[in-house]
DNA sequence: CGTTGACATCAACGTACCTTGATGTGAGCA
DNA sequence: TGCTCACATCAAGGTACGTTGATGTCAACG
């Protein structure tokens, strides 16, 4: 076998995170890294902390897919499970970002599974 | 958007097919693809049709993972349904080949909407 | 302090998925 | 023809997943 079973096991779960069109136009705007955000009165103004956050807000992935509150969150959480994504909390607001890392070597995983 | 809607849609279908240990082995057996078959008394004789058969064969799909027959027969469908495998019968057996060009479309998608 | 805004989480519901045993199908052999 | 073998498919059950509305949490602002 190709692939060691321990990274089968993981790479299903990551699998499994992948499969769903939300989240896959989610990690597709974070893989954009056009940072947040053009919207007027949010995450825009008053962030705490040192420096521009590097991810979205979740207001943001609301807006763009017109999603409820509570889905958006539960999208993003399952992707954050899987660690595709990485979370930075700014005052009342959190931002996501793409562990490139991650979805890297789970790319690996599946080129050498599919024979190079 | 990097990426298309439509290939959003087909690239959740295959993740979906992607996220289950069973068939990541599945499809690993399929890409070292050591034809059909070491086992005694299966389908290594007696198979009709030209040249020996590309893929494997479902019996040893069973055998190496210790699966039963409708185990077997339901998972190698949904790699089928996600057109990652393709199947050739041959008398009384089926044997199943990858597509590493439908795996490999799916891999660049996902490294497009990885950012490269 | 009390309120508000951004987000997480819970509870409930419908749906899709996975497993198992039973039944169907079609090829090959006696 | 009748049997068997390899496999597909069906039916039923449990479990996981996705959606929605309600509730909880915590920071910022007054």
């Amino acid at each position: 076998m190709a692939v060691d079973t321990r990274d089968v096991e993981g790479l299903a779960r990551i699998a499994k995170a992948l499969a769903d069109p939300i989240r896959l136009r989610m990690l597709d705007m974070l893989s954009q890294g056009r940072g947040c955000c053009d919207l007027p009165d949010v995450c825009t103004r008053g962030v705490p902390g040192e420096g521009t956050p590097a991810g979205i807000c979740v207001c943001e992935f609301q807006e763009q897919f017109g999603l409820g509150q509570s889905r958006t969150s539960y999208h993003l959480r399952v992707l954050r499970e899987a660690g595709l994504v990485a979370e930075e909390m700014r005052g009342k607001w959190t931002f996501y970002e793409l562990d490139r890392e991650a979805l890297g070597r789970a790319l690996g995983l599946l080129h050498e599974l599919a024979g190079e």
